[in-house]
DNA sequence: TGTTTTTACATACCACTGGTATGTTAGCTC
DNA sequence: GAGCTAACATACCAGTGGTATGTAAAAACA
């Protein structure tokens, strides 16, 4: 019975995020609006009234996990500054960001489905990979202490980024050999060699 | 006029695998089954007849792509194999897999849209993932020449297979700075670099 | 305060999709 | 040449994302 809810947009809009969240994490894109609208107690056209299609929809589920992850990495790697070793940081920021991956919906949505339901053209030209940015920045604060080399950043960049995002879907996976101690000990060897 | 294709199984299946293969490079998983068995000249009774359903017409496409790669890449690896720099051949083959990271099928279907198209189960539990091996036997390359531990070569391998992964997409999406030539280089000191 | 406009939904409906059930015919077997 | 099976074609269906329209409440305005 929707119509018992009181109105209130906010939280109507709330509601159908979180039920998408739910439904995109443990179905997958394929959930159909119709559920997610059940779980949510309103109809399709409150859903449609707040997000333009289905894709909209995903796209900010998706965005949503990417920021919140963002941040908290971001806030773990401040926490864990030294004065006298730069790379303690960000292997901290490492560290939570293998906690993120083991989120169930974390791993669909972000990690296995986000990039192809987004589709290329709004992948490829908008910068909405959240998770580069914040790798870049990191790579950025060693540039500054003279310990990277400038031009050589972004393509660092995108590797550190890339072995990130394997190792988490690795984890993920359960593969022999992988944890997350030998991946945060593979990455220091790795960021402190680099140049 | 499907009827005027002469009845010939072998034929129809590529038929079929190849019209897919453009539609899904395309269109993406979305691409309508109507549109590819128009495009192979038959109709949808003769697809259903060959794949069980979307996902496992999608599989083989994929599937195939994957095994290609992986034997060219190897291929490139092996020819390039110098007595005196175990190395060399793996960079080869590297360079080799960055190149077919500019294919604009196999990026759509293999880097982008594959892994969320397959499902979680599927790609959790069974060994599809071809480019995992590859890079595997090339880190069991290395680790029988004593040059990495054998109890890392798992952590390792996801790594490196990650950074791979990153660096093509980045240069599809021709990220400022990233070339291949700077990815090979950077490549180059982080293998030679891990023990 | 009365009127108008806009917001925030609900309802009814549609084109199209993947998939199925049911033909139909060519080729092989014996 | 009868029977069987592989290799398709055809007709159809439930369910989907999306749209067009209706409606009541709140906000803006007079």
């Amino acid at each position: 019975m929707p119509r018992s809810r009181t109105r209130n947009a906010p939280e109507t809009r709330a509601a159908i995020l979180e039920a998408a969240r739910q439904r995109f994490a443990s179905e997958g894109f394929d959930a159909s609006l119709s559920s997610i609208v059940a779980d949510a107690g309103i109809t399709k056209g409150a859903l449609f009234h707040h997000f333009e299609n289905k894709q909209a929809l995903y796209l900010e589920v998706w965005t949503n996990l990417q920021t919140d992850m963002a941040r908290d990495t971001q806030n773990a790697a401040l926490a864990n500054r030294s004065p006298d070793d730069p790379y303690q940081a960000i292997l901290a920021g490492c560290r939570r960001y293998l906690e993120w991956t083991t989120r169930p919906d974390f791993q669909r949505i972000v990690l296995i489905e986000g990039r192809g339901v987004l589709g290329m053209t709004e992948w490829m030209s908008n910068e909405r990979d959240v998770g580069r940015e914040v790798v870049r920045s990191a790579i950025g604060y060693l540039v500054q202490r003279g310990l990277i080399a400038d031009d050589r950043a972004s393509t660092l960049s995108v590797i550190v980024q890339g072995a990130l995002h394997g190792a988490g879907l690795a984890l993920a996976r359960n593969i022999d050999g992988v944890t997350v101690d030998s991946i945060c000990c593979a990455l220091d060897s790795m960021l402190r060699q680099m140049k």
